[in-house]
DNA sequence: TAACATTCCGTTTTT
DNA sequence: CGGAATGTTA
């Protein structure tokens, strides 16, 4: 009585896709199939009959997830889902404090700040309170308030042992103060806020608790201390929760993520049986070697060995490079060859690193080349200013209380409200304890500065009247004709991409309002569309890049590879201290994460992998000069082969010499040493060619710059 | 208020 | 070295 639905399921896929009311703990390697577990099982429910949609509860860490489990589930199911809660623990908090916002002590129309306008929350508080922002730097305060959140921790129960962290705490709860008076809550707050809501509401609690029999958690491996103890909250004693994650791929505890969670889960819900996934869809058995071997040098892992039915394949391929530029030049040229010989798409082939800063080389020799290539991780869509902008206007629309909104667009375009009027405005507000609007419209202010800020606010009160029932698409138009910004941004002869963006809102504005209909359809208590659109815009702040289109060359950082794939895949900057990261090593378990981190970069490729570091580097604009990391000498040899065209046959065998690699045994020289010359000085030895008495060494000196010099003629010396 | 100069800083990042 | 953020001047 297999369905096709279980059809091409293995053993281990198709006991977790079936198992009955009872919690679980699904341990998925990278590549096992884990997406399509989720989605079966939750469309396994349904179909048996074992759960109806909206006894479901899904929950993902990112949209992107979100969005594709929906795309799938939808292709299995012929039924709507409407009613099922599948979304980002954001998200569903988000609709959860929505729909109860008055138990939960929010206005109906709260705002959802993103980090940045959190951050500029803080350090207008700061600037408020005249906090010295040397002593306490913006960014640590929000780093101090976040973390607070998410272990619990409210403002008045922070333990303070000393004056800095009774400063901290004060700033923390006169910062929380602040977002209530102006109807706001920032990420953190979503999640403590639905917590403590459950928490504190029992007929709620019971309520959810009794609809949600089935909890399905993606990327477990990722929740945070509060977000594990919200689904606890949810889960009661009756609900079966299916968590699925791996703790090898655990590579955000720097922000939170805390992968002890894993292990609580199996305490806590007593689990008697983890699941291991551990049969691999995606690379060839090389590639699956190297990464079960480098994490097996791990301690405290749950457990777990992928394999593959496929073949061995290609070796690992390793190159030393004698500079970044070099390697550099390495990796474009294997590019070429294989999208010109051996016909791969560009777009089959991602380059990775640890860090951004090293994209700018990359990209500066790609570019040279004239190959395509897509870097991933600028700025997102809505978080462009003159999206911030337009935003902040219908912000002020829905809720006139968001300080953020109105200082951010009170005088842009330019009204004649400077820094004087606004100080003023600001004081009274926080003399009053009321927000810049109220101030603004109580008639404290005189003068011409006066008349301008009255202006400002019959402005908006015209708008939210012509915008009152229209289609959001209309009210976004209308906001930035009247506003003044399309103007603003159409006069200006430089910003021409942002006239375009400011388009693309309104696009953006449209497609989003035709979904949101079929949405409210379903479910009738959702809130209007500008609330939900600009709730959209702060959860999910749109692509990293919005060019798609045209077959190119991947450029991103390991972490943000985490959950793709590509036919080859190029790792560079293998270096100590780069990969891992020096910072690293001061954290506990630091080079336990980059060690996960390496292995999941090698866990992208499917076909070819690329590792390759460099002997120097600019870095911070000097030339430092590295040795190879410790991760590629934790790599099994027979499996790696080494490519540098100048490599001598006996360094087939791959070998990381600690010091940087000689290129003969009998030769003094290594490229990093410090070198003497009777005429140009003190110099380093930066790179060499040929052998024997052909042998030439480049130095770098400290007085007369870069040269070429034949080792047999130049009185060189190690120094 | 905008253009220009200076200083500071430098892992990873989603919601 | 290069950018972001802050400070200074016309």
């Amino acid at each position: 009585m297999t369905t096709p639905m279980l059809a091409g399921l293995n053993p281990e896929q198709l006991e977790a896709v079936t198992l009955a009311h009872e919690s679980a703990l699904i341990l998925a390697g990278a590549g096992s199939g884990k997406t399509r577990v989720l989605t079966t099982r939750i469309a396994h429910l349904i179909q048996t009959g074992q759960a109806s949609p909206q006894g479901i509860l899904a929950v993902t860490f990112t949209n992107k997830a979100a969005k594709e489990m929906l795309v799938r589930l939808s292709a299995m199911l012929p039924i709507n889902i409407r009613g099922m809660w599948m979304g980002t623990f954001h998200g569903l908090c988000n609709r959860l404090l929505r729909a109860h916002h008055h138990d939960a002590g929010l206005p109906a129309l709260f705002q959802i700040l993103d980090s940045g306008d959190q951050f500029a929350a803080i350090k207008r508080l700061m600037k408020i309170q005249n906090v010295d922002v040397e002593k306490y730097p913006p960014k640590q305060v929000q780093y101090f308030i976040n973390s607070n959140k998410e272990a619990g921790t409210r403002a008045s129960q922070v333990e303070t042992y000393d004056s800095f962290t009774r400063k901290l705490a004060e700033l923390y709860a006169a910062y929380d103060d602040q977002c209530n008076r102006e109807g706001v809550v920032d990420f953190a707050e979503l999640l403590l806020r639905s917590y403590e809501l459950l928490s504190r509401n029992e007929l709620l609690r019971e309520h959810y608790q009794r609809r949600f029999k089935y909890i399905l958690v993606d990327e477990f491996q990722d929740t945070n201390r509060l977000q594990y103890a919200w689904l606890k909250l949810l889960a009661g004693t009756h609900s079966a929760v299916f968590a699925v994650g791996d703790d090898d791929q655990s590579i955000y505890a720097f922000r939170g993520a805390h992968v002890g969670n894993m292990r609580d889960f199996e305490r806590d819900f007593g689990i008697l049986k983890v699941i291991k996934l551990e049969q691999n869809y995606r690379s060839h058995g090389n590639i699956l070697d190297a990464a079960n071997a480098l994490i097996s040098q791990n301690s405290e892992r749950l457990g777990k060995n992928l394999w593959t039915s496929e073949g061995s394949g290609e070796p690992i391929r390793v190159y030393e490079a004698s500079s970044d530029q070099e390697e550099a030049a390495f990796i474009v040229d294997e590019v070429r060859t294989l999208h010109d010989n051996e016909s791969m798409p560009l777009s089959e082939m991602a380059l990775l690193y640890r860090s951004n800063a090293q994209s700018r080389i990359l990209e500066h020799t790609l570019f040279n080349a004239g190959i395509p290539y897509k870097v991933y991780g600028g700025l997102r869509f809505f978080e462009r200013q003159e999206i911030k902008h337009a935003l902040a206007y219908l912000r002020l629309i829905a809720n006139s209380n968001d300080d953020g909104a109105l200082l951010r667009v009170i005088n842009f375009p330019v009204r004649g409200i400077g820094n004087r009027t606004l100080e003023q405005l600001q004081d009274a507000a926080s003399q009053q304890q009321i927000s810049l609007w109220q101030v603004a419209t109580s008639g404290t202010l005189s003068g011409k500065a006066a008349t301008n800020v009255m202006a400002f606010i019959r402005l908006i009160e015209s708008m939210r009247e012509t915008c009152t029932g229209l289609p959001l698409q209309e009210q976004m138009e209308h906001v930035l004709e009247h506003s003044g910004l399309a103007a603003h941004y159409q006069n200006s002869k430089s910003e021409a991409d942002r006239v375009e963006n400011l388009d693309e809102l309104i696009n953006a504005a449209t497609l989003f309002t035709n979904e949101y209909e079929i949405l409210r359809d379903s479910d009738a208590d959702q809130p209007d569309v500008l609330t939900a659109f600009l709730t959209h815009a702060s959860l999910e702040a749109g692509e990293h890049q919005a060019i798609a289109g045209a077959d190119a060359l991947q450029l991103m950082t390991v972490h943000a590879a985490k959950g793709l794939e590509f036919q080859s895949v190029f790792l560079s900057g293998l270096e100590e201290g780069l990969f891992p990261h020096e910072q690293s090593r001061n954290e506990a378990d630091g080079v336990e994460e980059e060690r996960r981190l390496m292995y999941v970069a090698i866990t992208r490729a499917r076909r070819r992998l690329y590792l390759s570091f460099a002997q120097s580097r600019m870095l911070h604009g000097q030339v430092r000069y590295g040795i190879a990391s410790r991760f590629l000498k934790e790599l099994p040899t027979e499996l790696l082969k080494r490519v540098n065209s100048w490599a001598s046959p006996r360094y087939s065998e791959p070998e990381f010499s600690s010091k940087p690699a000689n290129r003969n045994d009998d030769s003094p020289w290594y490229i990093g040493q410090n070198v003497m010359h009777p005429k140009f000085g003190a110099g380093v030895l930066v790179n060499y060619e040929g052998s024997g008495s052909d042998a030439r060494v480049q130095v770098s000196f400290s007085q007369s710059g870069t040269k070429w010099l034949a080792l047999e003629y130049a009185k060189l010396v190690p120094a």
